[in-house]
DNA sequence: GCTATCTTGAAACGGTCGTTCCAGGTAGCC
DNA sequence: GGCTACCTGGAACGACCGTTTCAAGATAGC
Protein backbone atom coordinates (compact mmCIF):
# COMPACT_ATOMS: atom_id res chain seq x y z
CA UNK A 1 0.00 0.00 0.00
CA UNK A 2 0.89 3.60 -0.04
CA UNK A 3 3.63 5.72 1.67
CA UNK A 4 3.01 6.55 5.38
CA UNK A 5 2.74 9.89 7.25
CA UNK A 6 6.17 10.89 8.89
CA UNK A 7 4.94 12.69 11.45
CA UNK A 8 2.41 12.54 14.36
CA UNK A 9 -1.14 15.02 13.54
CA UNK A 10 -1.26 14.88 17.33
CA UNK A 11 1.91 16.85 17.97
CA UNK A 12 2.00 18.70 15.01
CA UNK A 13 -1.21 20.02 16.49
CA UNK A 14 0.11 20.86 19.51
CA UNK A 15 2.43 23.13 18.25
CA UNK A 16 -0.47 24.62 16.22
CA UNK A 17 -2.26 25.51 19.32
CA UNK A 18 0.41 27.48 20.90
CA UNK A 19 1.08 29.47 17.81
CA UNK A 20 -2.44 30.34 17.38
CA UNK A 21 -2.82 30.89 21.64
CA UNK A 22 -0.25 33.48 21.69
CA UNK A 23 -0.83 35.21 18.49
CA UNK A 24 -4.02 34.73 17.10
CA UNK A 25 -5.21 33.30 14.96
CA UNK A 26 -5.01 36.48 12.26
CA UNK A 27 -1.44 37.43 13.39
CA UNK A 28 -0.43 33.26 12.33
CA UNK A 29 0.21 32.87 9.49
CA UNK A 30 0.71 29.57 7.38
CA UNK A 31 4.45 30.22 6.77
CA UNK A 32 5.14 30.13 11.37
CA UNK A 33 2.71 27.00 11.24
CA UNK A 34 5.67 25.46 7.98
CA UNK A 35 8.38 26.81 10.15
CA UNK A 36 7.26 26.16 13.83
CA UNK A 37 5.53 22.45 12.79
CA UNK A 38 8.71 21.53 10.18
CA UNK A 39 6.36 19.82 7.80
CA UNK A 40 5.57 20.68 4.55
CA UNK A 41 3.01 22.78 2.74
CA UNK A 42 1.71 19.79 1.51
CA UNK A 43 1.06 18.01 3.87
CA UNK A 44 -0.40 20.66 5.88
CA UNK A 45 -3.05 21.12 3.81
CA UNK A 46 -3.63 16.99 2.93
CA UNK A 47 -3.57 16.69 6.47
CA UNK A 48 -5.59 19.15 8.32
CA UNK A 49 -7.19 21.30 5.24
CA UNK A 50 -7.19 24.85 5.03
CA UNK A 51 -6.14 27.39 7.44
CA UNK A 52 -9.92 28.03 9.46
CA UNK A 53 -10.05 23.89 9.88
CA UNK A 54 -6.68 23.95 11.06
CA UNK A 55 -7.92 26.48 13.56
CA UNK A 56 -10.92 24.91 14.29
CA UNK A 57 -8.75 21.92 14.63
CA UNK A 58 -6.51 23.74 17.53
CA UNK A 59 -9.55 24.84 19.01
CA UNK A 60 -10.50 21.24 19.73
CA UNK A 61 -7.35 19.68 20.83
CA UNK A 62 -6.76 23.14 23.06
CA UNK A 63 -10.31 22.33 24.97
CA UNK A 64 -9.36 18.54 25.23
CA UNK A 65 -6.16 19.05 26.57
CA UNK A 66 -6.96 22.25 28.89
CA UNK A 67 -10.51 22.80 29.39
CA UNK A 68 -12.02 19.21 29.70
CA UNK A 69 -9.54 18.09 32.40
CA UNK A 70 -9.76 21.38 34.22
CA UNK A 71 -13.77 20.80 34.16
CA UNK A 72 -13.12 17.49 34.73
CA UNK A 73 -11.41 17.76 37.94
CA UNK A 74 -14.41 20.42 39.10
CA UNK A 75 -17.35 18.71 38.56
CA UNK A 76 -16.05 15.27 40.03
CA UNK A 77 -14.75 17.32 43.20
CA UNK A 78 -17.18 16.67 46.15
CA UNK A 79 -15.67 19.38 48.40
CA UNK A 80 -17.98 22.17 47.41
CA UNK A 81 -15.83 25.66 47.36
CA UNK A 82 -12.62 24.50 47.56
CA UNK A 83 -13.04 23.10 44.53
CA UNK A 84 -13.94 26.14 43.12
CA UNK A 85 -10.91 28.15 44.70
CA UNK A 86 -8.66 25.21 43.64
CA UNK A 87 -9.94 25.73 40.07
CA UNK A 88 -9.27 29.05 40.31
CA UNK A 89 -5.53 28.81 41.96
CA UNK A 90 -4.67 26.57 39.38
CA UNK A 91 -6.38 28.79 36.56
CA UNK A 92 -4.31 31.62 37.35
CA UNK A 93 -1.02 29.86 37.73
CA UNK A 94 -1.24 28.77 34.52
CA UNK A 95 -1.86 32.16 33.75
CA UNK A 96 0.40 34.17 35.24
CA UNK A 97 3.22 32.04 35.06
CA UNK A 98 5.11 28.92 33.23
CA UNK A 99 5.60 28.81 29.39
CA UNK A 100 1.89 30.26 28.98
CA UNK A 101 2.18 33.31 31.08
CA UNK A 102 0.46 36.25 29.47
CA UNK A 103 -1.07 33.51 26.74
CA UNK A 104 -4.48 34.37 28.69
CA UNK A 105 -7.29 31.51 27.62
CA UNK A 106 -7.11 30.27 23.61
CA UNK A 107 -11.25 29.72 23.94
CA UNK A 108 -11.59 33.70 25.90
CA UNK A 109 -9.21 35.12 22.92
CA UNK A 110 -11.63 33.48 20.28
CA UNK A 111 -14.52 35.01 21.59
CA UNK A 112 -12.37 38.73 20.94
CA UNK A 113 -11.25 38.22 17.66
CA UNK A 114 -12.75 38.35 14.19
CA UNK A 115 -12.96 34.51 14.51
CA UNK A 116 -15.93 34.47 15.80
CA UNK A 117 -17.64 35.07 13.34
CA UNK A 118 -17.56 31.96 11.48
CA UNK A 119 -20.33 29.57 12.66
CA UNK A 120 -18.21 26.83 13.54
CA UNK A 121 -16.06 28.32 15.78
CA UNK A 122 -19.75 30.48 17.23
CA UNK A 123 -20.80 26.77 18.42
CA UNK A 124 -17.74 26.02 19.54
CA UNK A 125 -17.42 28.78 22.06
CA UNK A 126 -21.63 28.52 23.18
CA UNK A 127 -20.69 24.94 24.09
CA UNK A 128 -17.23 25.44 26.08
CA UNK A 129 -19.21 28.09 27.78
CA UNK A 130 -22.00 25.39 28.27
CA UNK A 131 -19.49 23.14 29.71
CA UNK A 132 -17.81 25.92 32.03
CA UNK A 133 -21.30 26.70 33.42
CA UNK A 134 -22.35 23.77 34.14
CA UNK A 135 -18.79 22.21 36.06
CA UNK A 136 -19.29 25.45 38.41
CA UNK A 137 -22.83 24.42 38.66
CA UNK A 138 -22.36 20.96 39.93
CA UNK A 139 -19.72 21.83 42.53
CA UNK A 140 -21.77 24.72 43.63
CA UNK A 141 -24.49 22.39 44.17
CA UNK A 142 -22.60 20.73 46.13
CA UNK A 143 -21.18 23.60 48.05
CA UNK A 144 -24.91 24.27 48.62
CA UNK A 145 -25.74 20.95 50.17
CA UNK A 146 -22.95 21.09 52.36
CA UNK A 147 -23.99 24.29 53.38
CA UNK A 148 -21.26 26.84 52.02
CA UNK A 149 -23.19 28.72 50.14
CA UNK A 150 -25.00 32.11 51.73
CA UNK A 151 -28.33 31.37 52.34
CA UNK A 152 -30.88 32.31 49.24
CA UNK A 153 -27.70 31.67 46.53
CA UNK A 154 -29.04 29.70 43.24
CA UNK A 155 -26.19 27.64 41.98
CA UNK A 156 -26.57 28.06 38.89
CA UNK A 157 -26.74 31.79 38.80
CA UNK A 158 -23.78 31.71 40.50
CA UNK A 159 -21.92 29.08 38.33
CA UNK A 160 -22.58 32.07 35.86
CA UNK A 161 -20.95 34.59 38.06
CA UNK A 162 -17.93 32.68 38.50
CA UNK A 163 -17.80 32.05 34.69
CA UNK A 164 -17.80 35.37 33.62
CA UNK A 165 -14.95 35.83 36.15
CA UNK A 166 -13.00 33.17 34.86
CA UNK A 167 -13.23 35.48 31.66
CA UNK A 168 -12.11 38.30 33.14
CA UNK A 169 -9.35 36.26 34.99
CA UNK A 170 -8.41 35.22 31.28
CA UNK A 171 -8.77 38.38 29.90
CA UNK A 172 -6.38 40.25 32.30
CA UNK A 173 -3.78 37.80 32.36
CA UNK A 174 -2.96 38.06 28.91
CA UNK A 175 -2.28 42.31 29.28
CA UNK A 176 -0.22 41.64 32.35
CA UNK A 177 -2.23 41.01 35.41
CA UNK A 178 -0.61 40.10 38.34
CA UNK A 179 -1.10 36.13 40.28
CA UNK A 180 -1.65 38.26 43.70
CA UNK A 181 -4.22 40.35 42.59
CA UNK A 182 -6.22 38.25 40.65
CA UNK A 183 -6.26 35.34 43.48
CA UNK A 184 -7.02 38.43 45.72
CA UNK A 185 -10.30 39.10 43.77
CA UNK A 186 -11.56 35.33 43.37
CA UNK A 187 -11.37 34.74 46.80
CA UNK A 188 -13.00 37.95 47.65
CA UNK A 189 -15.67 36.35 45.13
CA UNK A 190 -15.94 33.31 47.05
CA UNK A 191 -16.04 34.65 50.31
CA UNK A 192 -19.00 37.06 49.03
CA UNK A 193 -20.48 33.71 47.67
CA UNK A 194 -20.18 31.61 51.10
CA UNK A 195 -21.52 31.67 54.17
CA UNK A 196 -18.95 32.11 56.34
CA UNK A 197 -18.58 29.50 58.11
CA UNK A 198 -14.82 27.97 57.53
CA UNK A 199 -16.51 24.56 56.88
CA UNK B 1 -0.62 79.58 3.12
CA UNK B 2 -1.37 76.01 2.26
CA UNK B 3 -4.33 73.95 1.16
CA UNK B 4 -6.10 72.52 4.50
CA UNK B 5 -7.87 68.95 5.39
CA UNK B 6 -10.86 68.52 3.27
CA UNK B 7 -11.97 66.60 5.67
CA UNK B 8 -12.78 66.18 9.31
CA UNK B 9 -10.41 64.34 11.17
CA UNK B 10 -12.39 63.38 14.38
CA UNK B 11 -14.97 62.07 11.93
CA UNK B 12 -13.09 59.98 10.13
CA UNK B 13 -11.64 58.78 13.33
CA UNK B 14 -14.79 58.05 14.39
CA UNK B 15 -15.40 55.39 11.50
CA UNK B 16 -11.89 54.02 12.00
CA UNK B 17 -12.81 53.03 15.66
CA UNK B 18 -16.04 51.40 13.70
CA UNK B 19 -13.84 48.92 12.02
CA UNK B 20 -11.36 48.65 14.42
CA UNK B 21 -13.30 47.82 17.00
CA UNK B 22 -16.10 45.24 15.45
CA UNK B 23 -13.24 43.56 13.38
CA UNK B 24 -10.03 43.95 15.53
CA UNK B 25 -7.03 45.42 13.96
CA UNK B 26 -5.43 42.26 12.30
CA UNK B 27 -8.26 41.48 10.31
CA UNK B 28 -8.86 45.49 9.20
CA UNK B 29 -6.73 46.51 6.34
CA UNK B 30 -6.08 50.02 5.06
CA UNK B 31 -7.83 49.11 2.07
CA UNK B 32 -10.89 48.59 4.43
CA UNK B 33 -10.10 51.98 5.78
CA UNK B 34 -9.91 53.73 2.80
CA UNK B 35 -12.69 52.70 1.65
CA UNK B 36 -15.33 53.48 4.97
CA UNK B 37 -14.12 56.61 5.30
CA UNK B 38 -13.42 57.67 1.73
CA UNK B 39 -10.42 59.29 1.98
CA UNK B 40 -7.04 58.54 0.17
CA UNK B 41 -4.24 57.02 1.59
CA UNK B 42 -2.14 59.82 0.89
CA UNK B 43 -4.21 61.93 3.57
CA UNK B 44 -4.53 59.12 5.92
CA UNK B 45 -0.90 58.73 6.30
CA UNK B 46 -0.07 62.29 6.43
CA UNK B 47 -2.73 62.88 9.08
CA UNK B 48 -2.72 59.78 11.06
CA UNK B 49 0.64 57.87 10.00
CA UNK B 50 0.71 54.52 9.65
CA UNK B 51 -1.97 51.57 10.86
CA UNK B 52 -0.34 51.21 14.25
CA UNK B 53 -0.50 55.08 15.05
CA UNK B 54 -3.90 55.20 13.78
CA UNK B 55 -5.15 51.89 15.63
CA UNK B 56 -3.90 53.75 18.80
CA UNK B 57 -5.59 57.24 18.15
CA UNK B 58 -8.69 54.81 17.21
CA UNK B 59 -8.16 53.64 20.91
CA UNK B 60 -7.82 57.04 22.23
CA UNK B 61 -10.83 58.10 20.75
CA UNK B 62 -13.20 55.52 21.70
CA UNK B 63 -12.11 55.97 25.55
CA UNK B 64 -12.88 59.51 25.17
CA UNK B 65 -16.43 58.69 23.70
CA UNK B 66 -17.35 55.81 26.08
CA UNK B 67 -15.33 54.63 29.03
CA UNK B 68 -14.62 57.85 30.22
CA UNK B 69 -18.01 59.33 30.06
CA UNK B 70 -19.32 55.67 31.96
CA UNK B 71 -16.85 56.43 34.31
CA UNK B 72 -17.44 59.96 35.41
CA UNK B 73 -21.27 58.77 35.42
CA UNK B 74 -19.99 56.13 37.67
CA UNK B 75 -18.09 58.43 39.88
CA UNK B 76 -19.89 60.87 40.30
CA UNK B 77 -23.11 58.81 40.88
CA UNK B 78 -23.56 59.54 44.97
CA UNK B 79 -26.55 56.97 45.04
CA UNK B 80 -24.04 53.76 45.81
CA UNK B 81 -25.39 50.46 44.56
CA UNK B 82 -27.80 51.23 42.25
CA UNK B 83 -25.31 53.76 40.37
CA UNK B 84 -23.53 50.56 39.63
CA UNK B 85 -26.56 48.55 38.28
CA UNK B 86 -26.85 50.95 36.10
CA UNK B 87 -23.46 51.61 34.69
CA UNK B 88 -23.78 47.47 34.56
CA UNK B 89 -27.03 47.85 32.87
CA UNK B 90 -26.46 50.78 30.03
CA UNK B 91 -23.20 48.44 29.69
CA UNK B 92 -25.38 45.55 28.36
CA UNK B 93 -27.50 47.73 26.55
CA UNK B 94 -24.98 48.81 24.06
CA UNK B 95 -22.83 45.41 24.45
CA UNK B 96 -26.50 43.16 23.21
CA UNK B 97 -28.58 45.35 21.49
CA UNK B 98 -28.20 48.53 18.42
CA UNK B 99 -25.66 49.44 16.21
CA UNK B 100 -22.59 47.67 18.49
CA UNK B 101 -24.41 44.87 19.69
CA UNK B 102 -22.11 41.67 19.89
CA UNK B 103 -19.08 43.78 19.02
CA UNK B 104 -17.62 43.32 22.64
CA UNK B 105 -15.73 46.51 24.53
CA UNK B 106 -12.66 47.42 21.71
CA UNK B 107 -10.71 47.44 24.60
CA UNK B 108 -11.70 44.05 26.06
CA UNK B 109 -10.98 42.99 21.99
CA UNK B 110 -7.38 44.24 22.16
CA UNK B 111 -6.45 42.73 25.49
CA UNK B 112 -7.47 39.43 23.65
CA UNK B 113 -5.04 40.33 20.40
CA UNK B 114 -2.12 40.22 19.51
CA UNK B 115 -2.19 44.26 19.20
CA UNK B 116 -1.35 43.83 23.32
CA UNK B 117 2.25 43.40 22.48
CA UNK B 118 2.92 46.74 21.77
CA UNK B 119 4.26 48.71 24.85
CA UNK B 120 2.24 52.05 23.85
CA UNK B 121 -1.32 49.74 23.13
CA UNK B 122 0.15 47.90 26.96
CA UNK B 123 -0.03 51.23 29.08
CA UNK B 124 -3.37 52.20 27.40
CA UNK B 125 -4.68 49.19 28.69
CA UNK B 126 -3.26 49.06 31.98
CA UNK B 127 -4.21 53.48 32.37
CA UNK B 128 -7.56 52.03 31.13
CA UNK B 129 -8.01 49.26 33.66
CA UNK B 130 -7.20 51.32 36.39
CA UNK B 131 -9.49 54.26 35.78
CA UNK B 132 -11.79 51.36 35.66
CA UNK B 133 -10.93 50.18 38.78
CA UNK B 134 -11.21 53.78 40.56
CA UNK B 135 -14.40 54.83 39.14
CA UNK B 136 -16.48 51.20 40.89
CA UNK B 137 -13.87 51.93 43.79
CA UNK B 138 -15.19 55.33 43.97
CA UNK B 139 -18.89 54.24 44.30
CA UNK B 140 -18.53 51.53 46.09
CA UNK B 141 -16.99 53.67 49.05
CA UNK B 142 -20.27 55.53 48.58
CA UNK B 143 -22.12 52.58 49.16
CA UNK B 144 -19.75 51.71 52.15
CA UNK B 145 -21.06 54.71 53.68
CA UNK B 146 -24.37 54.67 53.04
CA UNK B 147 -24.38 50.86 54.70
CA UNK B 148 -25.16 49.42 51.17
CA UNK B 149 -22.33 46.83 51.71
CA UNK B 150 -22.33 43.48 53.03
CA UNK B 151 -20.35 43.89 56.49
CA UNK B 152 -16.36 43.13 55.99
CA UNK B 153 -16.37 44.76 52.50
CA UNK B 154 -13.86 45.97 51.47
CA UNK B 155 -14.59 48.61 48.41
CA UNK B 156 -11.85 47.90 46.45
CA UNK B 157 -11.26 44.57 46.12
CA UNK B 158 -15.29 44.78 45.22
CA UNK B 159 -14.21 46.81 42.66
CA UNK B 160 -11.45 44.68 41.29
CA UNK B 161 -14.26 41.98 41.34
CA UNK B 162 -16.74 44.28 39.32
CA UNK B 163 -14.48 45.13 37.21
CA UNK B 164 -13.29 41.21 36.05
CA UNK B 165 -17.07 41.07 35.81
CA UNK B 166 -17.54 43.80 33.61
CA UNK B 167 -14.56 42.22 30.98
CA UNK B 168 -16.60 38.82 31.40
CA UNK B 169 -19.64 41.01 30.15
CA UNK B 170 -17.88 42.68 27.48
CA UNK B 171 -16.04 39.20 25.98
CA UNK B 172 -19.74 36.87 26.04
CA UNK B 173 -21.47 39.72 24.49
CA UNK B 174 -19.23 39.60 21.67
CA UNK B 175 -20.03 35.85 21.70
CA UNK B 176 -23.75 36.59 21.38
CA UNK B 177 -24.71 36.00 24.89
CA UNK B 178 -28.41 37.23 26.05
CA UNK B 179 -28.82 40.66 27.77
CA UNK B 180 -31.01 38.98 29.55
CA UNK B 181 -28.26 36.48 31.26
CA UNK B 182 -26.20 39.05 31.45
CA UNK B 183 -28.30 40.73 33.49
CA UNK B 184 -29.26 38.08 35.71
CA UNK B 185 -25.93 37.97 36.30
CA UNK B 186 -24.80 40.91 37.15
CA UNK B 187 -27.75 41.49 39.77
CA UNK B 188 -26.48 38.20 41.36
CA UNK B 189 -22.93 39.85 41.98
CA UNK B 190 -24.33 43.11 43.30
CA UNK B 191 -26.76 41.06 45.24
CA UNK B 192 -23.88 38.98 46.86
CA UNK B 193 -22.22 42.20 47.36
CA UNK B 194 -24.92 44.04 49.20
CA UNK B 195 -26.13 43.68 52.67
CA UNK B 196 -29.56 42.70 52.19
CA UNK B 197 -31.19 46.39 52.77
CA UNK B 198 -33.10 47.81 50.07
CA UNK B 199 -32.30 51.02 50.96
C1' DG C 1 -2.28 86.56 -10.63
C1' DC C 2 1.66 84.62 -8.90
C1' DT C 3 3.94 81.86 -5.68
C1' DA C 4 4.58 79.02 -1.77
C1' DT C 5 2.73 75.31 0.81
C1' DC C 6 -0.05 71.87 1.82
C1' DT C 7 -3.54 68.27 0.26
C1' DT C 8 -5.16 64.94 -2.83
C1' DG C 9 -5.46 61.24 -6.37
C1' DA C 10 -3.49 57.25 -8.27
C1' DA C 11 -0.08 54.25 -9.39
C1' DA C 12 3.39 51.40 -7.76
C1' DC C 13 6.56 49.42 -4.30
C1' DG C 14 8.44 44.90 -2.22
C1' DG C 15 6.69 41.59 0.74
C1' DT C 16 3.54 38.25 2.55
C1' DC C 17 -0.99 36.12 2.46
C1' DG C 18 -3.50 31.40 1.88
C1' DT C 19 -3.62 28.04 -1.51
C1' DT C 20 -2.53 24.90 -5.47
C1' DC C 21 0.08 22.09 -8.40
C1' DC C 22 3.34 18.68 -9.89
C1' DA C 23 7.53 16.09 -10.10
C1' DG C 24 10.05 12.97 -7.22
C1' DG C 25 10.34 9.82 -3.45
C1' DT C 26 8.78 5.97 -0.55
C1' DA C 27 6.28 2.11 1.37
C1' DG C 28 3.39 -1.98 0.86
C1' DC C 29 1.28 -5.74 -2.17
C1' DC C 30 1.45 -8.72 -6.32
C1' DG D 1 11.14 -6.19 -8.99
C1' DG D 2 7.38 -3.86 -10.68
C1' DC D 3 3.12 -1.60 -9.75
C1' DT D 4 0.31 1.32 -7.26
C1' DA D 5 -1.13 4.52 -3.90
C1' DC D 6 0.20 7.79 -0.95
C1' DC D 7 3.32 11.36 0.92
C1' DT D 8 6.82 15.00 0.56
C1' DG D 9 9.60 18.91 -1.28
C1' DG D 10 9.55 23.11 -3.58
C1' DA D 11 8.13 26.24 -6.78
C1' DA D 12 4.52 29.01 -8.21
C1' DC D 13 -0.13 31.10 -8.11
C1' DG D 14 -2.97 35.48 -7.89
C1' DA D 15 -4.47 38.48 -4.34
C1' DC D 16 -3.76 41.49 -0.81
C1' DC D 17 -0.69 43.59 2.86
C1' DG D 18 1.13 48.29 4.70
C1' DT D 19 3.70 51.89 2.84
C1' DT D 20 5.89 55.24 -0.40
C1' DT D 21 6.23 58.26 -4.15
C1' DC D 22 5.08 61.89 -7.23
C1' DA D 23 2.53 64.70 -10.19
C1' DA D 24 -1.65 67.45 -10.16
C1' DG D 25 -4.95 70.29 -7.55
C1' DA D 26 -6.26 73.72 -4.25
C1' DT D 27 -5.81 77.69 -1.04
C1' DA D 28 -3.97 81.88 1.53
C1' DG D 29 -0.78 85.74 1.41
C1' DC D 30 1.85 89.01 -1.50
Amino acid sequence: MPDIKHFDPDTVLDTVVRLFWRQGMATTGIQDIVTATGLNRSSLYATFGGKQELYLAALHRYREQWSRPAFRGLAEDDRGLPAVAEFFDSLIGVRCSGEYARWGCMISNAQAGAENGDPDVRAFLDQHHEELREALRAVLVVAGAEGQLAPGTDPATAADLLALLAYGVNLRSRAGAEAGSLSATVAAALRSLGSGTTD
